[in-house]
Formats: C-alpha cells, sequence, structure tokens
DNA sequence: GTCTATAGCAGGATAGAC
DNA sequence: GTCTATCCTGCTATAGAC
C-alpha cells in the first residue's frame, strides 16, 4: 500500500491512504486532517470527492473492500475448480489458505481484518453492505459444496458448520494480538503454515469427518 | 445494570454507568458529559475519583471486567469439581455452559463481550490486564485439565487447540451481530440452547474426541 | 467533597478566492 | 478543481467558589 504516489489521482490517494490510516487508529482517531495532509492534498479534497469523511469510509469499503473479498473469493473458487473432486477437506483447505495464504498480502491481510474486526465492534451502513455483497453469498455458496458430503445434518446445523470454520479462521488471522500474547509466538511464516494445519486439521473434525494424513 | 440508584455512592454510580456506556458506544462516542449525565453527579467528579477519562476506563476493567471473568471462571471449576471424572466432553460442555448460560445474565455478557471485543481491536493497557490476571491463567488451567486425554499431541498443538475452543466460544458468543445478519435468526434463548451444543459438539470433533450421543 | 465556569484545544465542515 | 481562512461545535481538564 506504499502506492500512495503523486500521479494516482488525488482520489485515489485518498481512498488507499484513509484505508491504511483507519485501519491502523480506527475512524474516531483519525481526523481528516491526518489523511489529506498523509495523501498530501488539501484538507477540502475529502469533503470535494465524498462529502465528508463518513463518505470516504463507505467509498473505502465500496472500492476497496469489497473487491478483496471478492478476491479472496476468486482464489477459493480457483481452487476448488482446479481440483478433480471436491471434497469437504478440499474445500476447508482452500478456504483457510485462501485466507491464510491467499491471493492477498500481509499488509493487506492485516488492512482487511483491522478494518473488519472494527466493523463488527462498532458496526455502521459498511457492515451491511459486507455482509450482503460478500459474506452471505459466499457462506452460502460453500454451503452447497459441502452438502453433498454431510448429507446427515439439517440445513441450519450446516450453516452453523460453515460459519465455525469461518469464525476459526477469521481468529487466528485477525485475533493474532491476543494469540501471540497467549501462546509467546510471533506470527511468522513458518508460525502461520503451523497454524493453517491447525485450522484445517480442527475444523474437519469439527465437521466430523477424518482427514487423511498428509505431510505437512 | 439498571442499579444506578443514588444510594451506591458516585463512585460506583461512575464505575457502573461507564461501563454500560463503553461497552455500548466505544471509549471515543462516549464523552464524560454523557457519563456523569447519566451517573446524575457532576461533570469534574470523574476526575476528582479517577483522574480523568482513562483512569475512569481502566478502572471499570479492574474492578467490573476482572471480577466478572474470575466468576466465570469459578462457576467452570465448581462444574469440574462436581464431576465424578474430567473427560475431555465435561470440560468443553462446562466451558461452553460457563460463558453461554453461566454466572452471568445476558445483560452482563453483552457488556463483558463488547468491552472486550473492542479491547481487541483497540488495545490498550486494559488488554494486558486482562490476559496477564485472567486469559493467561485461564487457558493455561484448561490446558492442563486436558492434557490427560490428549496424550498424543504437543504442548503446542494442545494451546492451539484450547484457543480453538475460546474461539468459537467467544465468536458465537460476541459475534451474534454478523451471524444473525447471516443466518437471519435472533439469538433467542432457544437458539442459544441450539448454538452451546452447536458449539460443544464441534468442538469435540475437533478436539479429535467423539462425543457420547446426548438427547438435546 | 461537590459544583460552576471556563480555559484551551481539536475536529468537521464550508465559503469563497484563484 | 484546488486551496486558504474561518466558523462552529464538542471535548477534556482544571481553577476556584461554596
Amino acid at each position: 500500500m506504499k502506492t500512495d504516489r503523486l500521479d494516482k489521482g488525488v482520489r485515489e490517494r485518498l481512498l488507499d491512504t484513509a484505508e491504511v490510516l483507519f485501519a491502523a487508529d480506527g475512524y474516531d482517531h483519525v481526523s481528516i486532517r491526518d489523511i489529506t495532509r498523509y495523501a498530501q492534498c488539501n484538507l477540502a479534497a475529502v469533503n470535494y470527492y465524498f462529502k465528508g469523511k463518513q463518505g470516504l469510509y463507505l467509498d473505502v469499503f465500496r472500492h476497496h473492500m469489497i473487491p478483496r473479498a471478492r478476491r479472496i473469493r476468486d482464489f477459493f473458487w480457483k481452487r476448488i475448480k482446479s481440483e478433480k473432486k471436491t471434497t469437504v477437506e478440499t474445500v476447508v483447505r482452500a478456504l483457510t489458505e485462501a485466507y491464510m495464504h491467499g491471493p492477498l498480502s500481509q499488509e493487506e491481510v492485516e488492512i482487511h481484518h483491522k478494518l473488519m474486526a472494527r466493523e463488527l465492534t462498532n458496526p455502521t451502513k459498511a457492515l451491511d453492505m459486507m455482509v450482503e455483497d460478500v459474506i452471505r453469498p459466499f457462506v452460502a455458496e460453500v454451503s452447497a459444496l459441502l452438502r453433498p458430503d454431510l448429507k446427515s445434518i439439517s440445513d441450519e446445523e450446516l450453516l452453523l458448520d460453515v460459519i465455525s470454520v469461518f469464525a476459526l479462521i477469521l481468529y487466528f488471522t485477525f485475533g493474532r494480538l491476543p494469540i501471540s500474547k497467549v501462546t509467546g509466538r510471533e506470527y511468522t511464516d513458518k508460525y502461520r503454515d503451523k497454524l493453517v494445519e491447525h485450522v484445517t486439521r480442527f475444523s474437519l473434525y469439527g465437521l466430523g469427518c477424518n482427514i487423511k494424513d498428509k505431510e505437512t
């Protein structure tokens, strides 16, 4: 995200900068004075382009967050379609890796989840957008994929199962802070690999399936 | 928490009120003007008793959050000690119910998790206090309880397993908002029972153990 | 101990020059 | 389209009367 180059146009620079700052410090702690200073443009530009701070915030979701979430989804689907056969294991693994080793840079993952986490605790219109445009459809698609292999459970149970898998993935991705505090381990690349394995295994067992042994 | 009665003393009223308001709207959105108005005391009282807004916030954690978390822990232990034999199932179930059907009123659960969720995304000194005083010891205790039944895995795996169980419990407790949006169901008592069953089952399977059938 | 009044600052928004 | 200057509101914190 260090692409706030001056050749990008004020509008884009504002979106880039605002996203980084909002993620880092939260909506309230960031002033439009901060944003315009970092974006190297004038204070009034925010009002000119986005009709105010709130408008800028929503446009960050419209133009960055939603497309980025779609990239995770596309990555997942490409993976699924490349498999000969979709089993519970391939689905869960593809999902975990789409988040943890997917199309997003580490920096983007960080930003994305910080903003999402903030929305969960301070819900605004942006959360509704994410739920409607990305989360709900994605959950539905994953549920449909798993349906054939989990015949014995109800639709409602299936939904809760899928949510649980997402919960684990999200928790281990965005909860790095307390997790690091409790485990005493930094999120190095190596540790992230370990977490991917852990989440995949735990989810698979959780779904009631046995995972085939697989060299890590 | 509607116990902000005038006979409680200004100090206690301020702690009660501040907790409710901070949980509902977040530290930044709540002014000491709001707090003192609701607590029916003077604006200057916050500075007099707590040396400022931040001091009040930290004292909410010291005097409400930490003791409350300890109550969950105590509830869990009482339950464990009443069992003839501690199995993985009894531990997981006791843990889930301590959070979801435990010693806290629904209102307290709400407040507690909102404040914790806010700390996770906006970490302050309060999070360190919670981790050191409550979370880390509790995780260690649960790990020790499970150790005998999960001999085959390393300490590190065990820790991740325990964190995963907590992750599910916390997600389904504090993540009610997006979950309701996705499932389209309100968190009624009946639905909460269902969630307890789901979390317990998913965790047990996740830990690699088979759950005995049990009438729901 | 409790209150009023106010200092002192920072923020969002906007009017209007260029 | 871009910028400066400014308005207005709201905040925390404190000084000092009672």
